[in-house]
This record gives structure tokens, sequence and C-alpha cells, in this order.
RNA sequence: GGAGAGGUGACCGAGUGGUUUAUGGUAACGGUCUUGAAAACCGUCGUGGUGUUAAAGCUACCGAGAGUUCGAAUCUCUCCCUCUCCGCCA
């Protein structure tokens, strides 16, 4: 959610703001219904001083019934206004979460995610001397993939990943877990980009899959609900990105500054339903209904925070370059930054497979919005302020497996192993 | 799932319908005293909204929401969470 008061200074913006990302919202019937809203509310209170001051005018005796009278009237009055206020709140509230992040200076102004600008190439596209194949050909021919079983036992979309693709996940987990958590790979990711931010590791944290509707609409990610799975009967969701339980686990605190910035590498099961998406991406493990994700998150002070996003992308750099993945950096256009975010940062595979760059990443920079309707805050130097909330993917699991088994493939139809991953696989050379 | 007990400020903890503008204590901060420190004593010590040049003022907040009442931390209802016992369970 936006500052009002920050929109009441900057309606224009504002307004072209949404426009340029693609939303429709009246600032000016918000604005107006703000003006009802706090003309109501002076209402409400200055008959809620009458209403105290009749009650107390007794000094703990009993009233008299003129003054119970006095109190009735005042009662009548000031629940009709109260209603109203309730009215105006619940429109005012309605409009104001429809708002969204102003866009960080340097994003480009674009209608859709075709506009988004490749700011960065990294890496040698690797060269074959036979036709490279898809991830699901090598990984079905290997009894590492089987998606007709899952389909009998829960449908399209999701598939048994079995054999050596396990033990390659658990060997990236182990690799990005180990370097996160170590202050002297912090420091060099950091230093390699030229970025003065605190060397602080991250924490790992394994949280909860399910989230309840509260924190989920806090953090603006419980809209589209259509992509999302709620469990039937109670308010509860499986969250689609350990960023949604990560983002909100500190809600309604308020840290000390010296507990800033506080890094989470959360492990997680991630549920979507990708309604709408039915007959795009159906080969492979690209698109699943259910994907295993390490998420980065952080909490900063709001002036520590766009180097927090820089180093975010930094760190999802490093780790693709020491796996020796080639991929290039797309910064987001407005229209496909989201809602929340003030800039967004895609980093893109290449899969020789498919002959194209896929998505791997994401780096969201969130400034306060999600943290003021979480209530997230900090003190710094005595005053109370609102965290910054970043986000970023270390590694989409099942896609970084893909794009290991495309760009590491043999002319037999095995897979080499990135050597910073070997150590976690017995020293193997090749799967 | 069943039965019971709870949730009050940074923390502990009183408060079961009316001077409660939430008692008291701890911690923190400032001061007095001291060569310095401790102790003692004095003072300060919540958040949001509204309002204003700034303030004062007003208002809300005792887990969340709704209700009863002239008046609610206190009574009623719903929900959330914690603890104890039982049941179930990896």
């Amino acid at each position: 959610m936006l500052d009002i008061r920050y929109i009441r200074d900057n309606p224009d913006k504002v307004q072209q703001a949404a426009r340029n990302k693609g939303y429709d919202v009246s600032i000016t019937e918000l604005l107006e219904i703000d003006d009802d809203r706090r003309e109501l509310q002076q209402q409400v209170e200055s008959l809620r001083e009458r209403r105290n001051a009749n009650a107390t005018s007794m000094k703990g005796g009993r009233p008299d019934q003129a003054t119970i009278d006095e109190g009735k009237q005042i009662k009548i009055e000031l629940s009709e206004r109260e209603g109203y206020l309730g009215n105006a709140d619940a429109a005012y509230v309605k409009l104001l979460k429809q708002v969204p992040n102003m866009p960080w200076d340097d994003v480009p102004v674009g209608v859709s995610e075709d506009e988004n600008v490749e700011i960065k190439v990294v890496g040698d596209k690797p060269e074959f001397d036979f036709e490279p194949k898809n991830h699901y050909e090598i990984a079905g021919a290997k009894g590492w993939l089987d998606k007709e079983r899952a389909a009998k036992v829960a449908g399209s979309r999701f598939a048994y990943i079995l054999g050596d693709m396990v033990m390659l996940e658990q060997a990236i987990i182990q690799f990005v877990m180990n370097s996160l958590t170590n202050e002297d790979v912090i420091k060099t990711i950091a230093s390699n980009a030229g970025l003065d931010v605190s060397t602080r590791p991250f924490v790992p944290v394994l949280p909860p899959l399910m989230i309840k509707t509260e924190p989920y609409d806090q953090m603006d990610r419980l809209q589209p609900s259509d992509d999302r799975y709620k469990i039937e009967g109670e308010e509860l969701w499986l969250q689609g990105s350990a960023e949604h339980v990560l983002g909100s686990m500190h809600a309604g605190e308020t840290f000390a500054n010296d507990q800033l910035p506080l890094r989470y590498l959360g492990l997680a099961t991630s549920f979507r339903k990708e309604a709408g998406t039915y007959g795009k991406d159906m080969e492979g493990i690209i698109r699943m209904h259910q994907f295993d994700k390490l998420e980065m998150e952080s909490f900063t002070t709001g002036s520590d925070s766009f180097n927090e996003h820089l180093f975010f992308v930094a760190v999802q750099e490093y780790l693709l370059q020491q796996l020796q993945l080639p991929y290039h950096v797309l910064q987001k256009c407005t229209a496909d930054i989201g809602k929340p975010n003030a800039r967004g940062i895609d980093l893109e595979v290449w899969l020789p497979g498919q002959g194209k760059y896929r998505e791997t990443h994401t780096a969201d920079y969130m400034t306060d919005y999600q943290a003021r309707r979480l209530n997230t805050r900090v003190r710094v130097s005595d005053k109370l302020e609102l965290v910054h909330t970043n986000d970023a993917t270390a590694f989409a699991l099942g896609r970084a497996m893909v794009a290991i088994i495309e760009n590491y493939q043999t002319a037999e139809g095995d897979v080499r192993i990135p050597e910073v991953l070997m150590p976690y696989l017995g020293g193997r050379e090749i799967l």
C-alpha cells in the first residue's frame, strides 16, 4: 500500500505511474473519498468527545436522568455517523489497496513484457557437435521424470522426480545453503559487484507452506487469487512462493536498527494453479503446480534497500556464474514488474534444448509498499520508520535442473555435473 | 477432535461497569549526588489517526472483530493464538 500523504501531495505522478503499470484506478476518486472520510471522522470524533464528557460528568456517581437521556441522544447520532464513516473507510481502503507501488526512476515504461530491456549478457552459450536435446527427453530417458504416473495420482502439471535428479536437487540446495550462510562468500559477492552493503550472511529457513488470508493480503500477493490454492473451509492458502511466508514473518514487529539487514534464505515447496496457462509449457517441468525453490528475502532500512536489491541481483548472478550457466539480465518494464514492485529484474538462462532464454530468477524491490500494511517497522535513531523489503529467487530448483541438464548434456545423453556441485554428489563427474 | 486455564505497555504484573488521563515494579534515557562508578533520590519514558507552519487539542488502541450500556480493559458473542490434560498421530 502507498502512503496516502504521498498520494495527496503527488496525485498526478501517482496517477501516471498507475497508468504506466497498467492499473486502472482513479486517484481523483480516491482523494474525494479520502476527503469525505476525513470529514466524517471529524464528526465522529467530536461526537465521541461529547459522549466521553457526558459519561464522566458525574465523577463516578450515578448519573441523573437528564445525563442519561443526553447520552442516549448522542449515541443515536454517533451510531449513524459511524455507519457512514465505516462505509467511507471501506471504500477508501479498497481503492487505496488498488494503487500500485511507484516505479523506480530507471524503470522503462512499457505496455507488456516484450518491452523489458536486456541490460547484460553473460557467459558463453555451449556449442554441441550434436543436436542438443530438451531436458525432458534426457530426464525421461534417464528415468528421472515420470509425469504419466503423476497425472494418474495428482493430475497434469505434476511430476515424480526420481533417482539422480533428486540427488542433483539436493546438491544444489547444499551448495547454495553453504554459500549464502558463509560471510566470506557474501563479502566476495558484494565486493565483486562494487556494492557497499552489509556482509551479514543469510539465515536458512524452512517456513510454513500455508498462509492465512490476512497476511497473504497484506503482502499484496493474494491476487491473482485464481493462481492460489485455498484450503477448503479455512482461511488458509498454500503459499505460492517462500516470499509470501518470509515477508509476512515479522508483521506487527519493530526491529532495532542493528538487527537489520535481516536476510533469510527460505527453502520451500511452492504451489501455483497456473490457471489460464493450459497448453503452454506443457512439456517438461518448466511450469508445474508445485516446485521447490530457494528464495531470498530481506528487511532493511529505507536508506539501504536499493543497494540490497542490487546485491540480491549480484547474488543471483554469482550463483549462475558458479554453475557456469549462460544467462542474460532483463530490466522489467512498468507493465511487468508487478503491483507491489518499485523495480524488478529477471534473469533468464539459455536453454540449448529449446534454443531460447527462459526465466529462472526474479528480483523484486518493494520499498515500503508491503511493510506499510504488514506494519513491520524499524527504530532508526529514535524514529520509527517502515522497513523496506526485497525478495529474489536464489534458485527455482526445477528450472535450475532444467538449465543444468540442457547445458551440460553429452552426445551420449548423459549430464556432466557442474564443478561446484561435484563435492555434493560424492565427487562424481557425470550423471 | 474433547475438557479446562489464559492473552494488559519493551518486560513482569494489578485491575470484574464510572476521577483508570491503565496501579505498581523492572529495563531504558536525562538529572542530582560522586574523583569515577554503584546505590539512593528526582524527572522522562507507547502507537496510529486527525489537526497545525509548528504545536495544543481531539480520537482510537488492554489478542482480533462484533454487540450490550448514559458509560467497557472489565459484561455477551464469534474468531485467532498460547498453556495443561485426554484422544489421534510422523
